[in-house]
DNA sequence: GACATATTAGGGCATTTGTCCTAATCATGC
DNA sequence: GCATGATTAGGACAAATGCCCTAATATGTC
């Protein structure tokens, strides 16, 4: 699907192949991947039905697609908080404020991630654990910024803890549409870290 | 859908309206709420599909029956730890200790109540508001355990981070299938809530 | 301009979906 | 043992589903 620009040359432009993942990505996390069909991604990106088959065979071909999409997407902002911030406790602190940033989103359709998983998983779908290993991209990330806060011990474990704590508080704002609980979960998590770095004794108190 | 027992006598049972409820109760657990189909419903029960409509209209009606059993298996469940425990404290492990208790389930399939409040927010159901009511009997009976506690103030603040964080735990266990960390994000609870017991200042801190 | 390939539209397929109707069967009180 | 209402089975319905085929069109190369 190439398109012509105003002055009729071509334009650089995306794949239909990238178009489909790219509407599929979208409507996979605002209704689900079992309420998202053929149809509905068809239609969002204009094309017809017979011609998704050129693209993908199957559903989960191109759930398999979303996901690898997501991963690529996922490294790439893991990249960018590392590149923007000098200090671990800066680039954690980074990644708890996409809560803030995506609150809105957050409040309507939960996390992507762990919203993904948690279907596939109840659908007992190959792909569960694909979704998951995004979830491992950020695990891996944090337990490195953790590490390089000093944590040597700790730092897959306060990893998962910090994923639980923002999977817990996605989970709730949707439930509640509550963003006051989300702003201070957030400021608790935020607090945390700052109390890690000043003092990072193995038993590190928080504030709640 | 009477019974009748070795002895010829018709046995007390539960209605077919109950089991339809029993069953569509675990496949929306199990499968999802638009995973499960009629048919699946049906075919649990052992009953024709025609039937069914006898019972419910619609697949909204059986949604919606679905969750006043929970809500009514809440309660009880509330009321019976309650019962069972004198103090506070101990009340409010009960809560947490669920994450233990069900937790090959919870690794399966996630929470209950998370799950079908995070699907039902995604297909913008009109049900997701009572879905979210069944986290607020959670949310209001752990309020008045740490309000029991001395917690005046911040009581519906810890009653929401504790439902958010054994929300969190959820999704993880699921994602990961990891059981030790279950097991350790409920230790590390559990010493929050004799910390709270033993110092209730307003900033109170938590191991990790 | 001719050609091979890449891409697209349109429709059709069997199956499943939620919903609904009708006729048969059951239980129960008279 | 009969009448009445409650319950059930079985099937029908249109719409939607995931999947697939074919013919047409566009694209890039020689």
């Amino acid at each position: 699907m190439l398109v012509y620009g105003a002055d009729g040359f071509k334009m650089a432009r995306i794949s239909t192949r990238e178009q489909i993942l790219q509407e599929a990505d979208q409507l996979f996390y605002e209704g689900g991947f079992e309420g998202t069909s053929f149809a509905d991604i068809a239609a969002a990106v204009g094309i017809s039905r017979g011609n998704f088959y050129y693209h993908f065979k199957t559903k989960d071909e191109i759930l398999d697609g979303v996901i690898s999409r997501r991963m690529e997407a996922t490294r790439a902002m893991l990249d960018a908080w590392a590149a923007e911030n000098d200090s671990p406790a800066e680039r954690i602190v980074s990644f708890i404020r996409i809560l803030i940033d995506n609150r809105t989103k957050i409040m309507d359709f939960g996390c992507p991630v762990g919203t993904l998983s948690s279907e596939l998983a109840k659908l007992d779908h190959a792909a569960q654990e694909r979704a998951a290993d995004i979830f491992g991209l950020f695990r891996d990330w944090l337990a490195g910024q953790f590490r390089a806060l000093g944590q040597e011990e700790r730092a897959d474990e306060l990893a998962l803890h910090l994923l639980g704590r923002s999977q817990g508080v996605a989970v709730m704002a949707t439930a509640f549409r509550d963003e006051s609980f989300v702003r201070s979960e957030v400021d608790a998590l935020e607090a945390r870290v700052q109390a890690l770095c000043l003092a990072p004794s193995n038993h590190q108190p928080e504030e709640n």
